[in-house]
RNA sequence: GGCUUGAUAGCUCAGUUGGUAGAGCAGGGGACUGAAAAUCCCCGUGUCAGUGGUUCGAUUCCACUUCAAGCCA
């Protein structure tokens, strides 16, 4: 029998960190985050890190440990988020995967096979300064001669797939498609149960409303600050929500209002894509979010137990 | 109190020389395999303020009413 691993996604402020700590406090399990900027360092406002109080005793894995100058995505997190789980597993306690990031959620439940390469990153920016001098056009159908199969669902207008589209054709000699096929061949090595939280739409909007204006508080605009003092170059990092819109606003480009506005518009956004990403799996168990934790608690235990 | 202007989608507004209306924003749905808090796609019926009149037909023209802004007393 395969190892069972919990996974609670859910759109942000819905509660996650909350329902996971209690519920690793009740069954002796420890969490993996699967986040994709809560793993930078320096960047806990936010990014609404969970805090040493929250946390507790609770281990925590995948926080707080990639610089932000650093290039990360999903193929590494996939390897070291593995890496957590069968640690603790070797421990003989439950893991506990807890994040939005459903693109990394997906790379360890459907458990998918990076191959070994690194980011030509000349031959992306290359391609990139191609597609902004107006020649995008021009790379689309170069991705459709190459893997027409895959661009049937990219827009002539998706930069970033586009050009990976092409990435992965120079780099490995493959297509898309073919990639796709081989990355899912491996048996998944762990029962994934997966869990998403949500609530009426209404409530989760005040709930990111209040906890943007709660970030402000806490110092979101000195933390963004100390960061660009800091760090040179944060690209990556900078695709943060909140952390871009406060640079415009030390920039001036934004009133301090409208900065916050946005921030919330951008934050409401996301959890509406987020939402769609855990729904299109069928799998999924839904949590309302308003019910009080530790029934949460209480019916993933049961959900766990009944499936054997 | 008098005059002027306005009242159309959640918001800002366009429009219909009379044949029941459309943009931007907001909002909703969807896609997603190495940048993912990113990137991209799709979605517009609303007593056209109310009541009456003219008309085959009024959101459009006319009258009155209500509300708002401005001006004059």
């Amino acid at each position: 029998m395969k190892p069972k691993v919990i996974v609670i996604g859910g759109p942000t402020a819905s509660g996650k960190t909350a329902l996971s700590i209690e519920l690793a406090k009740k069954i002796d399990g420890e969490i993996v985050s699967a986040d994709s900027m809560q793993i930078y360092k320096d960047m806990s406002i936010g990014t609404a890190k969970p805090t040493i109080e929250e946390i507790g005793d609770v281990k925590h894995y995948m926080l707080d440990f990639v610089s932000p100058d650093t290039r990360y995505s999903v193929s590494q997190y996939k390897e070291d988020a593995i890496n957590c789980i069968e640690k603790i597993i070797k421990k003989g306690k439950t893991p506990i995967v807890v994040g939005g990031t459903g693109l990394y959620i997906d790379s360890l439940i459907y458990g998918i096979e990076y191959q070994e390469i690194t980011i030509d990153t000349e031959y992306r920016d290359q391609l990139n300064k191609q597609a902004d001098s107006g020649n995008l056009q021009e790379l689309y159908e170069e991705a459709c001669k190459i893997d027409p199969e895959a661009m049937k669902i990219i827009s002539p207008n998706d930069k970033k797939r586009i050009i990976r589209v092409l990435e992965i054709y120079k780099q490995t000699g493959k297509t898309k498609t073919e990639q796709n096929i081989e990355s899912r061949k491996k048996e998944v090595p762990y029962d994934y149960i997966m869990f998403a939280i949500n609530m009426d739409r209404e409530k989760l909007y005040e709930r990111i409303n209040k906890r943007v204006d709660i970030m402000l508080e806490n110092g979101l605009i000195e933390e963004v600050q100390a960061l660009i003092n800091k760090y040179d170059n944060i690209k990556t990092a900078m695709q943060g929500l909140g952390y871009k819109e406060v640079v415009q606003y030390l920039n001036n480009e934004l009133t301090k209002e409208e900065m916050i506005d946005k921030i919330k518009m951008e934050s409401r956004r996301y959890a509406k894509r987020q939402l769609t990403w855990f729904r299109k799996n069928k799998e999924t168990i839904w949590i309302d979010g308003l019910s009080p934790i530790e029934n949460n608690v209480n019916e993933i235990i049961k959900t766990m137990n009944s499936e054997l």
